[in-house]
DNA sequence: CTCTATCCGTCCGATTATCGGACAAAAGAA
DNA sequence: TTCTTTTGTCCGATAATCGGACGGATAGAG
């Protein structure tokens, strides 16, 4: 029971979702039996097993005593889009030399197309690259607790604002994120009038980030690039006085050469 | 008109594949129109069109100006593979490891479960990491002349390899690139033996590389380790002599770990 | 050891999603 | 302008796909 409202779409081709659906279902987990994959992507054991079969015939998945789990065919893929998409690229410079400036860690993320409840990162430069990071190129993050997210947000249209607004649950990840809609539309509206966002502790007890838009000739919000910082080692102030011109100076950087 | 003798298989999803096939044609390319798509996917226009279609839709490919371009939604599943593999997790991490000790870059790879002709960078850590570099996670590489891709071929079974290597075309990329299949084979079989290979400026004037071989405990290879070097910096018996019970100490690491 | 609950592979009829040739309009290039 | 290429769309025929159901296999519980 998919949807229910992407029928009558003369265009769409059911099996190609099916079969992309199945693929997302692998998002975070390492192997899957048929059943297991059919219950998580909504599909009966049948059409599971087809897309898996498919899959593996194509050779995006690979089967172990009736385990089925991802195999490395799909990361060309992320990297074709990686170099061949000037945001992307150019991001991953930008964010090396932000980083190196302010020798703090330094991200570059956009929404999620079809979910702007999470952010997806595009590009990332670490502080410290000896440490195992739990975040890189690819991860999400929700988008209502993060700068990032509150940037892009921000840039929404009213109207897709509101109407992601009234279907989103607002996780609460820490004691101090803000989970009221209300209380988020009217944070959004200061972002988006001083264009940056703070976020202080509400994704993790700890973290604190400022994040600004990176928008197109037009105007058009494409991306946010934030510096995220421990909370005891800057304050809020220090973030907003020091880190702030030079966000917007690379961000500027970033709008030129895209 | 695809393969021919894909036919037949009553639990092959034809659409499925066909619209992996048009992602598949973004590789490298930034943009396409849907006469692009359907020429470089072997589609007819009606076809592509509803696969691209369909891809819009589900947020993998957006579209502005009649061109139509990948989002960063792939890279989710992407960084799902990297993280919930642990091949792939302890991959980087032993990488940069060795890197850090060697000062020189590293990396491990795989062969493209569907094409052994090509090689799949699952993990890179790079000497210098100024540099915009050409190579990253995902990036790929032809097997014939590379360290990593002769490992990887050598663990091959016979029958494989005799396929492949009977309907292969071994591109050659400098006047030292081995292009004969007999002399390859030949190669393969040296490699086999001694559990290394070394490659000299045969993908690239100036670079000469060592790889090893990372197996399970069944003894299957999974993936090969390498470090690249500069011909004018090391010596061939350098490599050996030097970096070879390195790599190899860092390739048992990773064994015992995943 | 038996019973039970899953899970898996498979079959097959019904349906419907999909295919692709064709046409007309639109956009460019010459 | 004229010619070429691209695009969106229609639609009938076809074949691909769906999913309920069955039987065997497996594993864990009692």
């Amino acid at each position: 029971m998919p949807a229910a409202s992407e029928a009558a779409d003369p265009n769409f081709m059911l099996s190609l979702a099916r079969g992309l659906g199945v693929l997302r279902v692998f998002e975070g987990r390492s192997s899957l039996s048929i059943a297991e994959a059919a219950r998580f992507s909504g599909l009966n054991r049948p059409s599971a097993s087809r897309c898996l079969h498919t899959l593996m015939r194509l050779g995006y998945v690979r089967e172990h005593g009736g385990r089925y789990s991802l195999t490395p065919k799909l990361l060309p893929l992320a990297a074709g889009f990686l170099t061949s998409t000037p945001l992307a690229s150019v991001s991953q410079a930008v964010a090396n030399g932000l980083r190196d400036r302010l020798q703090e860690t330094v991200s570059v993320g956009a929404l999620d197309p079809s979910d702007p409840g999470r952010i997806i990162y595009i590009a990332r430069a670490e502080r410290n690259q000896v440490i195992a990071a739990p975040l890189m190129v690819g991860s999400t993050l929700p988008s209502h607790c993060t700068s990032m997210g509150r940037v892009l947000l921000a840039s929404m249209t009213n109207g897709a604002r509101e109407q992601w607004l009234s279907g989103a649950v607002l996780e609460s990840r820490t004691e101090r994120t803000i989970t009221s809609p209300d209380a988020l539309r009217g944070e959004l509206c200061a972002v988006a009038e001083q264009r940056w966002s703070l976020v202080e502790e509400e994704l993790e007890i700890g973290l604190r980030s400022l994040a600004v838009p990176i928008r197109d000739r037009d105007g058009t919000t494409l991306a946010a690039l934030n510096v995220a910082t421990f909370s005891d080692a800057h304050s809020r102030e220090h973030l907003i006085d020091r880190y702030l011109p030079d966000l917007r100076a690379a961000a500027g950087q970033l709008e030129r050469a895209i």
